[in-house]
DNA sequence: CTGTATTAGTGCAGTCTATGCACCAATACA
DNA sequence: TGTATTGGTGCATAGACTGCACTAATACAG
């Protein structure tokens, strides 16, 4: 399952990483708007042309890696057990999330950043929107592939709109409140359970 | 009440209206990304420079005039009558904006564009997002100023999300599956309905 | 071990969005 | 009629992003 990842491969990922890390100092040091992209990969060591070799677009810089809870969710969705029925595996899919939220991103000091900087800077804030958005066609694709006769397509989108939709919500309005990292999935949690109630 | 325009306020408007014909039959034609600013300002006998003084940016001309609904649904909240709690209030807040968007929005060409364009283009779709979340925090405020002892601020905001969420999501897959303003329309409608069963 | 194919990274020229600035000319207004 | 506003213009510029031709390092087949 692991391939191992040779040599090339390798410098790939620390390029990558340098590229991540020197944009997360310099944002933190003055900013989204006032760090250009030449700097980041000056900072790198590396071209400014190789920058978009790794990211599609300045915003990615910070967004990389968060792709991973989505597939969390689709794991709990697509595995699930003989017994659980349509809300049992919404909630354990959402569940899923907002626990790897908790124990990943909230305490690492890059999901501060990003919540700061989402909130001040339009760009950021519209890439991370997109990416609820392209998370939730898919979390409702995988829902409805899983209970066919229950769901059309509609219906699963709305489904998964809304907890997403009330799981965003809460979180962000729990940050801008000064929640700390408990308060913050504990507002998830009560979101999920809100939403879980109009499917029972 | 109103104003009367004056001479100059008038050419303002004459080029600004100008502006989004030229757009909109630009994008109709030849799609968003294959059109430039500098050929709409051309399209509209203008400079390019004329373009940005009237909108903040490239996707702002097919997103002109698109604020209205939300007073609507703060205006169901806010004046709500005697007898009505929370449920009521909500859903009839909701049903106000969907009715709208089916009666101005929907049949008219220029919401099939956007909608269309909306679907295939990031950058449009992350503006539109964005003016949907700067909604949902009015909203609700709005809310938990009216139930203050019902709900708090995190509360409310998960409340509005899955709300906003389910009707948005319900209503961009009814699009892309091809329905009609009317089945648009019955999307949002039961969107709205599953999440109110979370309130009851 | 050697030749060949990939491919990460580079450099450059160019497009497009967006902005600051000085300026003109039409309107508003005293 | 003179003065203040202000919509629109032209110019220069920054900065994100792309296509293209190229290099040099790695992978890999024989």
């Amino acid at each position: 399952m692991v391939e191992r990842p040779g040599l090339r491969e390798l410098k790939k990922r620390r390029t990558r990483q340098a590229l991540i890390e020197a944009a997360v100092r310099l944002f933190e040091d003055r900013g989204y708007d006032d760090v250009t992209v030449a700097e980041i990969a000056d900072a790198a060591e590396v071209s400014p042309r190789t920058f978009f070799l790794h990211f599609p677009a300045k915003e990615d810089v910070l967004l990389a890696g968060a792709d991973v809870r989505v597939d969390l969710a689709l794991q709990a969705i697509a595995g699930r057990r003989a017994g659980e029925g349509l809300p049992e595996v919404l909630v354990r899919a959402m569940e899923q999330m907002v626990a790897d939220a908790g124990d990943r991103d909230l305490p690492s000091g890059l999901a501060a950043l990003r919540a700061r900087l989402a909130a001040s800077v339009p760009a950021l804030q519209a890439r991370l929107l997109q990416r609820y958005l392209a998370a939730q066609a898919e979390l409702a694709r995988a829902l409805q592939r899983e209970f066919p006769d229950r769901l059309d397509a509609v219906a699963a989108s709305a489904l998964v709109g809304a907890m997403v939709g009330a799981v965003g919500a809460s979180a962000l309005t729990a940050l801008q409140r000064g929640d700390g990292p408990d308060g913050v999935r504990d507002a998830m949690r009560r979101a999920v359970a809100l939403v879980a109630r109009s499917v029972a």
